[in-house]
DNA sequence: CATGACATACCGACTGGTTAGTCTGCCGCA
DNA sequence: TGCGGCAGACTAACCAGTCGGTATGTCATG
C-alpha cells in the first residue's frame, strides 16, 4: 500500500469556496494525467508534476505515498467511473440488444471525454508495481466480464450470432475503443457521439445472426 | 538520423557460418525487443540490453547511433514485413471481400507470431524522437490507407455496407489487432489461425449490406 | 477568553543511486 | 600498416524519495 501518509479519497475541504482552485490533491492528479498522458509516466519527473500543479514536492508526498500511488489513483478514477456507467446500462430493463448497443456506444464517448485517461491506461499499466498492477487487472476483468454476460445472453436467447465466442466479441469492441487514443482528434470530422455510433453499429452488425 | 556510424540494414558477414551465432547488430536488436516487450522502452537499460545480447556498450553504440535509434529500427522492421504482406493480398486476382479477408486474417496471425514488436508497436511510439515519430506515422498512414481502399473498393462496389466511413473501419480492425497484444496468451485454447479467422468474420459480417 | 498541546498541510534543500553516451585503446585481419 | 570491430572505464546529468522545518488551525482547559 506504499504507505500513504492521508487517504487520498478523504474529504479534504476546499477552502478557496466554490470556484476557487480546486484542492491540492486533485490538482495534482489534473496535472499528472495531462503530463503522463503527453509524456508518459517515466518521461514525467515529479518535479515537473508538481510545478505543473503550483504545489512541491512536500505536498505531493504528503498525499501520496509515492510516484506510482498517482498513477494508480488515475486507473483508480478511471475504472470506478467506466464500472459505474456500465452496471447502468447492463441493469435497464430493455432488450439485450439495445442495452448492449448502449452501453458499447457510451464507453466510446466517456473515452473520447477522456482521452488522457485512455491513453494511458493501457501505455503505463506495466509501470505500475506488480500488485498495484494484479489489482488494476482484477478490476478490469469483473468490467470486462459484465458486457462479456451481455453477449452471452444475447447469443443464447439467439438475437446475436453465436459463431464467435464471446470473450473475443469483447475484447474486438475493446480493441477499437483503446485504439481510440490513437486516432482521434477533437477537430476532427466526426462528434464523439457519431463515432460512439458507429463504433456501437459496427459491433451490432457484426452480431447480427 | 542520430549519425549511425555504421549501415545497420548493410550486410554484415556472418562469421559463424549458417548455424552459428547471428551476427552482433542482430543479437542487439533481438536483446532489445525482448527487453523492450517486457519491460518498456525507458525501463530497459542500454547496459542490460548489451549483457542479454553478449557484447558491451562500445559494440552497440558501433551500430546504432543512439538507443533511441534501436527502436526506430525495430518499428522498421515491422512496418516492411507489414506492409509486404498486405500489398501481396491486395494485389491478388481476387473478389474484393476475399482479398480483404485474407488481409485482415494474415495481420493478425503475423502480429500473434511478433507478438513482442506488437507490444512495442504502440506503447513506446512516443518514446520516440519527434522526427522519427513522424517518419513512422507517415509510413503507418500509407499501410493504413493500402487497407481503407479495399474497404472503400467493396462499399463502392455494393459488396460491403456502405454506412461507416472506410477510415472508421480501418480503425476497428486494427484496433482489435492492436488489443492482441494485451490478451493474447500462446498457451491459451485458440491458435493464432482461430482468432485470426474469427476477427476476419466480425469484419466480414460488420461490412455485410 | 487566553493558553498551551497537538495535528495538518505544506516547503525545499539534500542524498544516494542510476543512466545514456563518450572516449581511449586493444586486437585480429587484409 | 591501417582499419573495422569491439571492450570497458568514465562523466555529467538527472531524479525519486527523505527529512527537518514552518505556518496555520483546532481543541480542551483553567
Amino acid at each position: 500500500m506504499a504507505t500513504p501518509r492521508a487517504a487520498t479519497r478523504s474529504g479534504v475541504k476546499d477552502k478557496g469556496g466554490t470556484g476557487g482552485t480546486p484542492p491540492v490533491p486533485q490538482r495534482l492528479m489534473a496535472a499528472a494525467t495531462r503530463l503522463f498522458s503527453e509524456r508518459g509516466y517515466d518521461r514525467t519527473s515529479v518535479q515537473e508534476i508538481v510545478e505543473a500543479a503550483g504545489v512541491t514536492k512536500g505536498a505531493l508526498y504528503h498525499y501520496f505515498g509515492s510516484k506510482d500511488d498517482l498513477l494508480h489513483e488515475i486507473y483508480g478514477r478511471l475504472l470506478r467511473r467506466q464500472k459505474e456507467r456500465l452496471d447502468a446500462y447492463a441493469d435497464a430493463d430493455e432488450p439485450v440488444e439495445q442495452r448492449l448497443r448502449r452501453a458499447a456506444a457510451d464507453v466510446v464517448v466517456t473515452t473520447i471525454d477522456n482521452l488522457d485517461d485512455a491513453k494511458i491506461f493501457f501505455r503505463s499499466m506495466h509501470q505500475l508495481s506488480p500488485e498495484k498492477q494484479k489489482q488494476v487487472r482484477a478490476e478490469r476483468r469483473l468490467y470486462h466480464e459484465r458486457f462479456r454476460d451481455l453477449v452471452e445472453e444475447g447469443q443464447r436467447s439467439g438475437v446475436f450470432n453465436a459463431d464467435t465466442p464471446p470473450d473475443l466479441v469483447v475484447d474486438y469492441h475493446f480493441g477499437s475503443v483503446h485504439h481510440l487514443s490513437h486516432w482521434y482528434r477533437p477537430d476532427g470530422k466526426l462528434t464523439p457521439q457519431q463515432v460512439a455510433d458507429h463504433l456501437a453499429d459496427l459491433l451490432l452488425r457484426a452480431l447480427r445472426p
